[in-house]
DNA sequence: TGACAAACGCAACTCTGTTGCGTTAAGGTG
DNA sequence: CACCTTAACGCAACAGAGTTGCGTTTGTCA
């Protein structure tokens, strides 16, 4: 899996230097969405330091080359995962704040279609979050 | 409609001062989410220079009193919008940032009702934005 | 192995939003 | 209508996320 990616950044020109190669290491383990500090956090256990404007400019770089989505849930927080794993949605618990992922596009699609015809409106692209409370916090 | 939000805030104890009414008057007569600068310039037409605390320490209290809502699209800006106008997406286009409502909720109680079934997740709220291209734009 | 540009770190900065505190004024009471 | 209480307000200082400029390091390719 990660070679794989590695093969794809390679090909499409970026280097692989130590930082860039855990980033995606975490983001492919994490499999959910992350946030800056957590990224942070993750690469301090893996006894990596980066500044953070290394940080933000590698998100930046990944997400236009599209190797990597931006998030937005409530609040703040601007969060990341890997496109690689699809389109999907997410359930956020509101109590214990763990991420869940949906999958359900046909019945997107659908939704997509009817708009279209209802209001003349093109969509390229959604995003869907659902909050509340997940089977153990329930 | 003014009056009758008027009268509910009094209701809920809260006080009428010219920049409470004033931010009603803009967010009733705008009908789609606006940004806090948004509304300090509109506010500004109106001859008010009220101070940005003063604006978003309103948005807070006015949130937690259940009358406005915040939304979150791409990027930064949370915008807010009326709640009295009712729950409903948004279909923002990506070329002049129009932003335009849908209502589909039967629809989407079914997907809920599904997530429900198939992952126990229990969901008491959702978001959902569609981004794409407006009529004038395509 | 040397050259070049991408990647990096650092410091300073910008922007959005927040906090503390003293002042003003909305609205209820006598 | 005058008075009183406290919500609402303004100001200044602050906090945190993210950005920019610039000089240095390092991955990659010839």
């Amino acid at each position: 899996m990660i070679e794989k990616v590695i093969k794809a950044l390679k090909n499409s020109g970026y280097r692989i230097t130590p930082i860039r190669r855990a980033l995606f290491e975490i983001l492919i383990t994490s499999k959910k969405p992350i946030s800056v500090d957590g990224l942070i956090r993750s690469l301090a256990k893996k006894g990596m330091k980066p500044n953070k404007t290394t940080i933000y400019r590698e998100l930046a770089s990944l997400k236009t080359g599209g190797f990597i989505k931006e998030v937005q849930f409530k609040s703040d927080c601007r969060m990341y995962e890997i496109t690689s794993l699809g389109h999907h949605h997410h359930l956020v618990c509101t109590k214990c704040n763990t991420i869940e992922d949906v999958r359900m596009e046909n019945d997107m699609k659908q939704y997509e279609k009817k708009i279209y015809k209802k209001m003349a409106f093109k969509i390229f692209e959604h995003s869907l979050e659902f909050f509340g409370l997940c089977r153990k916090c329930q």
